[in-house]
DNA sequence: ATTAATTACGTAAGTGCTTACGTAAATGTA
DNA sequence: TACATTTACGTAAGCACTTACGTAATTAAT
């Protein structure tokens, strides 16, 4: 019992299974108690059937929430204690029809008082409780069908992994990493270009020097993103050379430096920041919409690889 | 789903397995997630663990609620995987101390994310419910420890079965009976006296022409407990040939009967009631206290087999 | 100091479901 | 009209536990 209060919601699981499994222990003395011959295995399935319409298997699985093979296996034991009648189908030969016999009403009926009482018991117990345990197991059904437990899981994780996520500012050291990220994808789809080799080996010359500017996305003390801004004629910026290692997608790295390169851009009193891109690059268009850029058409660009522009006005 | 709305509070138990199922199944994927290689259903044993302090199968299976050859059976696997050192006890030998080994708690360490991941998921699904589901099981954890199920089961069905014993005045037709239910009890403890005869067999010579009165239990149209009051010299009544039949024992018929008997006394204006019984019979001299009777010494009986004097005022 | 009872733990088998798989009937498609 | 696909359902095996049972080691009782 203390341990799961140790361990916290993580044992939710357990914690559940063994209060159900708690309950259905009690289930079979209770059962004898009021001299009823039926396996409480067997409440679901015995309860679903009616002795005049008969309900296929896969009928009553889809009803009560079990697999097939485990309702047709309830149904042999259900049969041989004759309980319940099996008829075959007349227009379709593969259905089981399944409904109670003489016997099986027989019991369904002086089951009544037990279900009456076993109701009333749970309900008047239910009283002494502040949380409702019915109606809270009916809401995370629904929270739980909503957005699985792993995807809510999955955006914790993102969540605390971006918060690990820094952007820097560019130093020399980081020029090979900066040339890595980007030949990466560049070679993935592209090839490279003149004007590549130009900013990426030598960024110092052809970015900083002209009033650019770099940042560097570091996570777990490796640089795992990049991008830079390129002051253009108008006074704006344009953003270029965005980056983010394969391996740390999905942390919203792109969105981080694309914002902070915006924030700069800003920062420095311009008014338009401008990029040019390929529309083969889903995610990457999809990412600059995200950052408030729409597409424009504008002068023809010195890359080959360029079949779209975009910007954003401050 | 709509199901269990139908079979009602009956289906608690199954609806929290199919919640928790659906829960620890997701379980799985998010081991993966996280690279953890650690089988979900490891995770209670192996969080228990700690790399200095050993713990025998049994402690572990006591702190975490599992029996000890489930736990047994855990340990193995991840003896087998080389998460833990299984060390035979000095002092005692039966004892197998089990602590992490240094690749555990390097896993234990890498969990440390997924557990702080899916415990905040936990909680902010939880904040989007209204009746909160980790307060809800402790409350039921609480309950069924304090009264089990079956018990509460057992008290609804005495309330209902007792509301349909139905406490009436004797007829003539009742006089076999009368005679029956209270043979039954005199003959299994003592032996019939005189004065059984005259009553049991002519009560209404010996009983209602004298001034008192008789009442019958009756149960499912069938009697099943009877109780006289037979006048006393001094105005007030004698409480006599009490019985209820074993078939419809713990219904609290004895009491309603009884309860039944003191209210006419008190509406005929007796200010006392009289009894006479035998301490060996221990159920009837606690339901006489129950009724308000308490322990006097008067004048010597009729009856061999009276050995307890009590009276109750008015 | 024996003998009996208790405790620790392992193995085997059972439980109430599940998934995996196979077969026959029905339906869709060319 | 033949073929592939889907559906219904049964059987087998698996899963994560449990209960049942047997065997040492320890402790209590005589």
């Amino acid at each position: 019992m203390d341990f799961y209060t140790r361990t916290g919601k993580m044992a939710l699981g357990s914690r559940l299974r063994r209060l159900s499994e708690q309950m259905t222990e009690q289930a079979a003395a209770i059962y004898d108690l009021y001299q009823v011959d039926l396996q409480p295995k067997w409440f679901p399935v015995f309860y679903s059937l009616s002795p005049t319409e008969g309900k296929s298997i896969t009928d009553i699985a889809r009803e009560i929430g079990h697999t097939h093979p485990s309702v047709s296996q309830t149904v042999r034991e259900l049969s041989t204690k004759g309980y319940v009648i099996e008829k075959k189908g007349e227009t379709d030969g593969r259905k089981n029809f399944i409904l109670l016999s003489p016997a099986g009403a027989d019991v369904r009926e002086k089951m009544q008082d037990q279900l009456d009482d076993v109701t009333s018991a749970i309900e008047k117990a239910m009283k002494e409780t502040h949380n409702d345990l019915w109606r809270a197991i009916g809401e995370w059904e629904f929270l739980l069908e909503q957005k699985s437990l792993l995807r809510r899981v999955q955006e914790e994780q993102k969540i605390r992994e971006s918060a690990q996520v820094q952007i820097i500012d560019y130093t020399p050291a980081h020029q090979s990493a900066f040339r890595q990220l980007n030949e990466e994808w560049i070679t993935k789809y592209f090839r490279m270009e003149e004007s590549d080799y130009k900013a990426l080996d030598h960024p110092q010359e052809y970015i900083l020097d002209k009033g650019g500017h770099i940042y560097i996305a570091v996570y777990k003390d490796e640089p795992v993103g990049a991008c830079a801004l390129i002051p253009m004629d108008d006074g704006g910026f344009e953003l270029a050379k965005m980056a983010v290692s394969p391996r740390a997608q999905g942390l919203g790295i792109g969105y981080l430096i694309g914002q902070a390169c915006i924030d700069k851009a800003r920062a420095l009193g311009a008014r338009r920041v401008y990029l040019e891109s390929n529309t083969a690059l889903k995610a990457a268009i999809s990412l600059y919409h995200k950052l408030g850029f729409r597409k424009v058409t504008g002068p023809p660009s010195p890359y080959e690889r360029a079949n779209i522009q975009m910007e954003l006005m401050l």
